[in-house]
RNA sequence: GCCGGAGUGGCGGAAUGGCAGACGCGCCGGAUUCAAAAUCCGGUACCCCCUAAAGGUGUGUGGGUUCAAGUCCCUCCUCCGGCACCA
């Protein structure tokens, strides 16, 4: 492929001087672009800035910004950029100010890894890698206003991202009201004492009035009793941002910490050097407790269905209850959330995470079981998680201690097994074994005892049957066509909820008189039927004799037996206590009575969990923000002030990570900048003397930081005094912003993120919506043709010929290769390079194929093939407007009044298409309408200047260079870019006539003409009188005729 | 395993429950050309047929709802994405 413009097959234009070729597409490209740069024509003035029209709506249309990489723009990108250029540049014709900016995510560890090689500074390659990004970005003619441009390396970006940091690190969430608050009110209320500290190191109120405690409350303190480290570090676990220990693949050799996935059986992906698993102390931030509203939030944005639900799972809100076990021989208490209060009386073990305190009690405890524990809690720890993940093996060991469970009072065993998660939950679960799918499978193989307390309708009669129907000790034949009567009359046609109460009376019923069950009934009836089916599934069962089946179900061990754990829900049996009988409630209403139960006793309470956990937010790599905090002696925390911001990287000699037995982050290296004093950091004098020594925090932030709020900067990009001006924030993200377009890989991790630090920014009233993306779309991947061998390996792509088509050989053996689709990446070969194809075919060609070649949403194989048929109808377009001979416009004397309304209609589809992001079909609704011109040309034109003006403005949005050429030749003043949307007359979208087709039995026999807006009388007697049609009717009589008017008639016969 | 999404000509794809295959590519034929490329015009789902008319078949599979199903419901198959011991 060529590089350089003109030189392609399509650009050879000798015959005709003025035809639209490679050349000319470029010289309009380029001559567009420089004036459109030169009158700022796509800057956007602010709410009260010269030139700023209030009377016009706003529309935010953004980007996912990009990391700008050395290897420059892939064919990816314009996707969506090409997608949101078009709805801006539609925006802004139908009348909205448009906010539409660029940016670069441009901290990261690609320009670190290079500057570990080179030793050049991160910086330096990034600066040059955004340069080359913004050239090539530049030259597809993107609308972006690019005065509003910014880097999130940009010194006065990312001393706002430090900044919000310090917002977070000062703030708690009150979970009384359900949002942020500023810390300052949590410790003026601790001060005033309306709350206290409980013994589990939670914020609890002290209630006010008559019964005011008059002594100290047992298991509680009050502020003031606390010493001032104590407050500190009390305070400290209730901010948004705080410090957590984290457990990180720690690898000595590398220096650096590793994701798991770059940790293979202990040893690192690079260089298989030992890892080890190290505790850590990290910033993480408290996102889990926005969990609620992050969820309920999700329903009032316009999202892709899929990526809400994706963003419902991340949370994985679940209801259940918190229930206390006490520690047989302790004051203590083991509490566990389960999700299944109503299978309490069928917990019959315990278990606790590895991690989890107890254990270490029991190990410190040094008690018989104290090694084996110890042991165990080793080996897991060693483990990493994709290891757990890959063996699941149910292991575990016995802790020595017993719990009581207590519903029904019995002691039973606490194991510790590694199936139990410390991260959710309280890292503790009551083991139901006969209910719990992993449960039932530890309890198998640790000969653990299970019991049942829920049966499915069919089996709870079974049971009934079981246990009722025979005296003692008499075996009978014919006892498994009684029993198949009995569950077949006790469940046919219940539905499941009902079921336990329709028991309750068959029961009744039928059990007083198990006698006159009837015997294997006759064939011919439903009854006998029924009876027939269950016949077969007790045979199933294989249960040896009468008896069997009873001690089954009086052990309580009917699933142990035969299907396995029962998960699902069901009706309550062997679950009465003194107190308490859910014996036949459904499951839901078993866990609505048990819980009101455990409430009244005190013993567990309702609680909602979150699969949500904490934001862990540093990483140990150099080329990030650094955390404004500062660390004095005793390790302690405080905030670098705000008129020290930003804290700045320090210089290294060098990035390459030094070998340590510690986790040491890079940062480290830098000991002149790590040590410093209280003054110098900037931290207020009222927390900490100037000369106090300081150590500087040397962690770093993730990526994820400068991208969690760039949408919020782009509205007052270069604000040097605020982090956006609120004027500004309030026009341009009210309702949040309208259109956000970028890949679903983020569905989580960044689309997630911003939304928590929206909401925290929202609460402390510093933005004006807590939603920073109302409507979110995800362009689809674009994937390239790769070729790959009989034995799958790959072939690159300039590696391949095609001799003959659709059978392709690689270049050198002349071996068969099969063609397949696959992401593009730089191992297969197979990247194309936007440069190129905009060398061969100009800017305009290029968008239009990308939006063409499916709809945007969906993954598509790029076809070099198809991209002429779009430059193709550029050329007709262009030749329908401009003369080849002689360049001059070309305009019809004798306009047609059809294509007049066809334009009208294209105006109206464009326009719609646009709306729903439906592009490819907008562009072939133009390619119908310029082929339908050049039908009435005949080399005389067939278009008015006018309404060439019109098209070019339809088309502005896709082809802007092109439009703005054939509006400039044509007649038009100013940018085609600042007119308004062509109006369209409403009169010219109907016709006075249409054609309906017309069925005959379903089938499509014949078309006949009737006038716009007939009704459906006039519809069938067209239809009927047609002579066709009657063909087919060929005499039957008519049964109905259905009309659809306007749309269809169809003849039932 | 669970949760999403998608399966339509040779290819990319179009189709508020109402004419399946718009539009583009490719291919075939023609024009232009000394010739080729480029460009332009016409044809192009499949079967039957010399061709045309007419007819028949057809949206992964099998069933269902409906006057009417690519579209709605159920079964299964394949592919893609996400999650995965979450109590």
């Amino acid at each position: 492929m060529s590089s350089q413009p003109g030189t392609s097959q399509y650009g050879a234009d000798r015959p005709h001087p003025f035809r639209y070729t490679a050349q000319i597409a470029d010289e309009i490209e380029r001559r567009w672009q420089a004036t459109w740069e030169e009158r700022s024509a796509f800057c956007q003035p602010n709410p009260g800035e010269a030139g700023f029209d209030a009377s016009r709506p706003k529309y935010y249309c953004l980007d996912m910004f990009p990391y700008p990489s050395g290897a420059g723009l892939h064919v990816g990108h314009p996707e969506g950029y090409t997608a949101t250029d078009i709805m801006s540049r539609y925006r802004r014709m139908t009348g909205h100010n448009v906010l539409h900016p660029m940016g670069w995510d441009a901290f990261g560890l690609p320009a670190e890894q290079y500057a570990i090689q080179t030793g050049i500074h991160p910086a330096i390659t990034t600066r040059q890698a955004i340069d080359n990004f913004r050239r090539q970005l530049k030259r597809f003619g993107f609308s972006y206003d690019w005065s509003r441009e910014f880097g999130t390396i940009d010194e006065g970006y990312y001393r706002w991202t430090q900044w919000i940091f310090l917002r977070l690190f000062d703030s708690w969430f009150d979970p009384a009201h359900g949002r942020a608050r500023p810390i300052g009110e949590l410790v003026s209320a601790l001060e005033r004492g309306r709350v206290a500290v409980n013994t589990f190191g939670e914020v609890v109120a002290i209630p006010t009035g008559s019964q005011a405690i008059t002594g100290s409350v047992v298991g509680v303190r009050m502020w003031h009793e606390l010493s001032d480290d104590e407050r500190g570090a009390l305070i400290d676990t209730y901010r948004l941002a705080y410090r957590s220990e984290t457990t990180v693949n720690w690898c000595p050799k590398l220096g650096t910490v590793l994701a798991n996935d770059e940790v293979i059986e202990g040893r690192s992906e690079r260089g298989g050097h030992p890892v080890v698993r190290k505790p850590l102390s990290q910033w993480a931030f408290r996102i889990t407790a926005y969990a609620e509203r992050l969820l309920k939030q999700l329903d009032s944005l316009e999202w892709p269905a899929s990526t809400k639900t994706m963003q419902r799972e991340w949370i994985g809100r679940s209801e259940g209850a918190e229930i206390d076990f006490a520690i047989d021989g302790t004051d203590q208490s083991l509490r566990v959330f389960t999700t299944r209060p109503d299978t309490l009386f069928g917990a019959t073990y315990m278990v606790i995470a590895p991690e989890h305190p107890l254990v270490q009690m029991v190990i410190e405890g040094a008690g018989p079981h104290a090694a084996a524990v110890a042991d165990y809690a080793a080996r897991t720890r060693r483990r990493s998680d994709v290891e757990r993940q890959e063996s699941r093996e149910k292991t575990g060991v016995f802790t020595g201690l017993r719990a009581i469970n207590p519903a029904t009072g019995q002691a039973v065993p606490v194991w510790t097994a590694e199936y139990v998660l410390m991260g959710y939950g309280t890292g503790a679960i009551m083991a139901v074994p006969a209910h719990d799918e992993r449960d039932f499978e530890f309890a198998q193989a640790h000969g653990l005892p299970m019991r049942d307390v829920v049966y499915q309708p069919p089996v709870f009669a079974m049971r009934y049957f079981a246990l009722h129907s025979y005296p003692e000790g008499a075996v009978e034949e014919g006892w498994r066509e009684r029993l198949a009567d009995f569950v077949g009359i006790s469940v046919t046609g219940a539905p499941a909820k009902p079921a336990a109460e329709r028991l309750r009376r068959v029961f009744q019923q039928r059990a007083a008189a198990p006698d006159q069950v009837c015997e294997v009934g006759p064939m011919g009836s439903r009854r006998g039927v029924t009876q027939r089916v269950w016949l077969e599934v007790i045979e199933d069962l294989h249960v040896s004799d009468f008896g069997a089946l009873r001690r089954e179900f009086e052990a309580g061990m009917y699933h142990a037996s035969h299907d396995g754990a029962l998960a699902e829900a069901g009706i309550a049996a062997n679950s009465t206590n003194a107190d308490i009988s859910l014996d036949g409630m459904h499951s839901a209403d078993a866990k609505e009575a048990v819980l009101a139960w455990l409430e009244a006793k005190g013993l567990g309470a309702r609680k909602v969990n979150f699969r949500l956990r904490d934001w862990v937010f540093s990483r140990q790599r150099y080329w990030g923000e650094p955390f404004p905090i500062v660390y004095d002696a005793g390790g302690r925390a405080y905030p670098v002030g705000e008129s020290h911001l930003p804290v700045k990287l320090p210089a290294l000699a060098d990035y390459a990570p030094v070998e340590s037995e510690d986790p040491m982050p890079l940062l480290a290296k830098a000991q002149d900048w790590v040590k410093t004093t209280a003054g110098d950091a900037g931290v207020a004098p009222s927390l900490l003397a100037p000369e106090t020594p300081v150590w500087r925090e040397t962690n770093t932030m993730p990526g994820s930081a400068g991208s969690s709020w760039y949408a919020i900067r782009y509205c007052d990009a270069l604000n040097p005094g605020r982090f956006v001006g609120r004027e500004a924030e309030a026009y341009w993200m009210a309702g949040g912003v309208d259109l956000y377009v970028g890949g679903s890989e983020h569905a989580v991790g960044h689309l997630l993120y911003s939304r928590f630090w929206q909401n925290v920014l929202f609460d402390l009233g510093e933005v004006t919506t807590p939603e920073p993306f109302r409507r979110l779309f995800h362009q689809g991947l674009i994937t390239s043709f790769a070729y790959q061998r009989k034995d799958k390996t790959l072939v690159p792509v300039d590696q391949v010929s095609e001799p003959s088509e659709g059978a392709f050989v690689e270049t050198a053996t002349g071996a068969p290769v099969s063609q397949i689709v696959a992401k593009m990446s730089k191992s297969l070969k197979n990247v194309v390079n936007p440069d190129e194809v905009i060398a061969e075919f100009g800017a305009d060609t290029f968008r239009l194929y990308e939006m063409y070649m499916g709809p945007l949403e969906a993954s598509k194989p790029w076809n070099p093939r198809d991209i002429a048929g779009l430059f193709r109808f550029l050329q007709r377009l262009w030749r329908l407007a401009v003369d080849e001979e002689t360049g001059k416009p070309r305009t019809s004397a004798d306009p047609s009044a059809n294509i007049e309304k066809l334009l009208h209609r294209l105006v109206v589809k464009v326009g719609a298409d646009i709306d729903r992001l439906s592009l490819n079909t907008a562009i072939a609704a133009a390619i119908e309408f310029v082929n339908a011109c050049v039908g009435v040309d005949k080399g005389m034109g067939a278009l008015t200047s006018d309404q060439i003006r019109r098209l070019a403005l339809t088309l502005c949005p896709f082809v802007p260079h092109i439009a703005e050429e054939l509006w400039a030749r044509h007649g038009g003043a100013g940018f085609a870019s600042h007119q308004p949307w062509p109006q369209v007359d409403a009169r010219l979208l109907v016709d006075d006539e249409v054609e309906v087709p017309v069925q005959v039995a379903g089938k499509v026999r014949s078309r006949v003409m009737v006038p716009a807006g007939a009704d459906a009388g006039t519809h069938e007697r067209v239809a009927l009188a047609d002579a066709r049609v009657q063909e087919f009717i060929a005499g039957k009589p008519v049964r109905k005729v259905i009309v659809v008017p306007g749309k269809m008639v169809n003849v039932v016969l």
